[in-house]
Order: C-alpha cells, then sequence, then structure tokens
DNA sequence: TATTGTTATACTCTATAACTATA
DNA sequence: TATAGTTATAGAGTATAACAATA
C-alpha cells in the first residue's frame, strides 16, 4: 500500500490501528464481565464516586437511560453492584459497588495496566511519556470543542 | 474524576477521545458517500490500486463478502466505481474506479487533510511530527501481532 | 466438489415510545 | 404536569446460511 497519495492517511491509519489494538486487548479484559467495556465504566464509577442515581450516570458516562438498565440489570445479577432507593426521591435508584464490585474492578485494572503496557511494547519510557502528553493535550483540546458526553466509550 | 486510581484510564482516555474526536470529523466529511468511510476505504482501493475482485478487496479490508455487496451496489449506483467481468474467471467481478470516482476521492482527501488539521490543532509542527512518529510506531507494532485485516477502518 | 457473488434470514445493538410510580 | 425507571417495539448494522453460476 505504499502510495505516497495516501494523504491524512498516515494519522488516521496509525490512530485507528493502536486504537483497534488497544481496544480489542480492554475487550478481551472484560469478556466475562457484563456489558463489557460499559459496565465496566460504570463498575469503576459506583466505586470510585458518591452514589448517584440510575440517570445521573447514564449522562455522565453518554449512554442512553434504557440502556443504563439493562447494564444495571446484568451487573445487579453479577453481584457486583446494587440499586439503593434513594431516601429523598423514591422514583430514583442509587447504583452503589458491593464488595464483590471492588474487587473485580481492582482485577480489571490490573488487566488494562497490562493492555496499556501491551500497546506501548515498542517504546521506551521517555517516549511513553511523550505520547501520553502528545495524545493528552490534542485529547483535552477535542474535549473542549464539541459536547462530548462520553468520557471513555471505546467504540 | 480526578481520581488517581484512574489507571490505563490516561493513554486508554486520550486515545479514545482524540480517536473519535478524528473519526468524527472523518465521517461527517463522508455523510454523504454511499458506504461512509469503508466506501471511502473501497474507493480509495478501486483508484489506487490495480482492480480486484470484490473478495480479495474484502478480505485486505477486513469487509464481510456479503456486506461488500452492498457497499458495491450503493457505488456503483453514484456512478464512482464499477463492476467488470474478470477475463479469466468468469465468476469474479474486478472493481475499478470511475472518471467520477477519481474526482471524488480527490476531494474525499481534501477533507481528510483538514480533519487532520483539526484534530492536531493544538500542536505545533514539531510535536505534530513526533506524535505522527510515535503512533506510527505503535501502530506498526500492533499490526505485527496478531491477525490484523482491517487497514483503515473507523470503528 | 470448491469458489465467487448474490440473496434471504437472523441476530445484536441501539434508539423511540409507551407505561408505572412517584414528585 | 413533569421526572426516574422500566418495558416493549422498531430500526440500523452485521453475521449466517442458502443459492446460482462457474471453476
Amino acid at each position: 500500500m505504499a502510495n505516497s497519495a495516501g494523504v491524512g492517511h498516515d494519522l488516521g491509519w496509525a490512530l485507528g490501528a493502536v486504537f483497534r489494538c488497544y481496544a480489542r486487548t480492554v475487550t478481551e479484559a472484560m469478556a466475562t464481565l457484563p456489558g463489557g467495556p460499559r459496565g465496566y465504566q460504570v463498575l469503576s464509577a459506583a466505586v470510585h464516586a458518591a452514589p448517584r442515581t440510575q440517570l445521573a450516570l447514564a449522562q455522565q458516562l453518554g449512554i442512553d437511560r434504557t440502556v443504563m438498565t439493562y447494564l444495571i440489570d446484568d451487573l445487579a445479577r453479577a453481584g457486583l453492584i446494587e440499586r439503593q432507593s434513594d431516601p429523598t426521591d423514591r422514583r430514583a435508584r442509587r447504583v452503589v459497588a458491593t464488595e464483590a464490585g471492588r474487587s473485580e474492578l481492582d482485577q480489571l485494572d490490573d488487566a488494562l495496566r497490562t493492555a496499556e503496557e501491551v500497546v506501548l511494547a515498542p517504546l521506551d519510557e521517555t517516549d511513553r511519556a511523550t505520547l501520553r502528553g502528545l495524545l493528552c493535550r490534542v485529547a483535552r483540546h477535542a474535549m473542549a470543542g464539541p459536547d462530548e458526553a462520553a468520557t471513555g466509550a471505546l467504540g
């Protein structure tokens, strides 16, 4: 394919290839988690942040609220999170992580670290830091512009 | 979300954000092209490389051969490519670009250049080259490992 | 019998709308 | 009347399987 007319291809191709490699590794690591990568997002939010309602969670993560219902159904069935009645509004449900959920998240985070290692394998520490820095600068700029609700979806 | 336990998030988040920003811009640029980004891949292959059969094209681009049928139907209906009988194998159809297809591809390539500019806007020329270089190194390594048929798919 | 391309069918994911129970 | 959550329905996109023509 070494045609020089490839244009924007250089960046687009590399970006796509790297993203897919990372996404594939991450998705594999989350193969057994209900909801896959998005299940991870919900679980992570439930563990790290104060309990929020399903709607708040859905808006934060850029997930449709009807999808959030199924997602939480599955995660709750797996015993990773729980729905708790909101004492101040009996319509709302607060999403909280269980002990099992916290432990599961720890394992998943390990897997994510590994996935990152796999992707960055060909670079030494200096180059990794450089790539991270440049990507983050570009990412922050990209998020600043248009409305970007999704905070970590894979694709 | 400023929790330091965010783990691999730094890379994964930035990668996802940048990728989605680029993918969105590119997809918008190809909104009127039949088949969207994948229509572009087929058109580009038809223009730049020697005519190939639908199956060869499908395998090269990582597209299912049944999808390729629809894709080529739409591109042909738009007058951008043509199906030609393969003289050496009457089962096969060679995919070739029309003049209109070539011209359309030129315009799309312009749009891609612009999309790249949009994404890389916050970086100066030196940093852009650095990012490109690092991403390409990582991408080449990622492609070398597992079977990666898809050469430029976005989603 | 195997292969290219097409067509028909089914499945997955997601979005839309309707429903309930609260407010 | 509006909102949180659920459920039901429909749509897009994709994969699977069956088919026709040719090798």
